[in-house]
DNA sequence: CGGATCGTTGATCAACTTCAACGGTCGTGG
DNA sequence: CCACGACCGTTGAAGTTGATCAACGATCCG
């Protein structure tokens, strides 16, 4: 098997109890794709046709506003699920851009071979149920979170919730993730260390 | 069959070619409830012990924050599901309130009831699946919103989206949906009919 | 009738943005 | 291999948006 595959098996044993024979199935409709920092897997106005697994590097979901500022939707690393969901699932139009923050290798998943192996494998239809009750349930969060507090509390929860990831973004990436200016990022970051001496 | 299923087979067969032998059975794992206004469905700390599926009415979920202000997480009306999510899903203690804003019925699916169901009838983990998936698509566009849009913007989309849901409600609450003071509301709304005039 | 709830309006205030300037670092092309 | 430009973070000053506080009127319902 495929070394790149083991971190998406890993990822569906860990909600399902996936064969060695469902795996060799499921490989199949998986096409594998490397991207260079800053390559776009995706663009604003192009059709999406793929959900896409990240099996190494880190990227990014964003939409841009009229004034030209870009809006963070999703970071995805090792383990993640990244498309524009709505373009995916409804054929319409992608509103979202996704480009690579790091060099990455993903695992394309078309719309055609996803409804195809939801049919011949009711194991990964589980999957998938399970995988989007866990990502609603997240969501929810996250929304209350944009809604209810204040900056220095996101920026901080941000850096709780995802420990690792924090290291690996330049802090104008978090603070479009989060909603703020890069110089509120940095201000509260001065506030933070200031406090703890 | 029970008049009140109707909205939940609609529902269903919008999303699944729902038969009347698997709609049999699913009533079997439905218990009916009704509410009055202003009823608790579910109280921060309790366990949540079921999803909801809305036949009549109209309900919402809401956080409360240590001011005492509570920000509401969603609405559920005719056809909508309302559940703590995280806490039906994982077990832990609920984080959300659930009650009723109008006189409500709902359709009650226990945690033990739903996994029997998905397994017992795999139509119901497709059904589950495409809703959860489409649920997805959305809130991704209302997370961007809150993000990204003014208090302006964000009360315009919230009654282009829902146009029929806002007669329904008091407008202190569509504020605590948006995240927004009622006084801004109020101001908003005030502004809007002054430039149309 | 009386209290609770809801919406309105005005005044003040706080949080965060925006704009501008500057220093450091990284990577790329000459 | 160095120099230059791009990108990133920082800091200060000023500006905006929306929250908060307070008072008041209207409506609804018991």
């Amino acid at each position: 098997m495929e070394q790149v595959f083991n971190v998406l098996f890993e990822h569906i044993a860990d909600k399902v109890p996936i064969t060695e024979r469902d795996k060799e199935v499921v490989m199949s409709f998986f096409r594998r794709k490397k991207l260079r920092k800053r390559q776009y897997l995706l663009q604003e106005g192009d059709v999406c046709k793929y959900i896409s697994f990240v099996t190494e590097g880190l990227m990014r979901s964003y939409t841009v506003d009229e004034k030209g500022n870009e809006h963070i939707n999703l970071f995805a690393w090792e383990g993640w699920w990244i498309s524009d969901f709505a373009g995916f699932i409804f054929g319409n139009e992608a509103k979202l851009n996704i480009d690579a923050i790091e060099d990455t290798t993903v695992l394309l998943l078309s719309v055609e071979n996803y409804e195809k192996m939801l049919t011949e494998v009711p194991l990964m239809e589980r999957y998938f149920r399970v995988l989007y009750q866990n990502s609603l349930a997240t969501k929810d969060s996250r929304l209350i979170s944009a809604i209810t507090h204040t900056a220095e509390e996101k920026y901080t929860m941000f850096l709780d919730t995802y420990p690792s990831i924090g290291q690996r973004l330049p802090q104008n990436l978090i603070a479009s993730y989060l909603g703020l200016s890069p110089e509120t990022i940095s201000r509260i970051k001065k506030k933070i260390t200031e406090t703890n001496t």
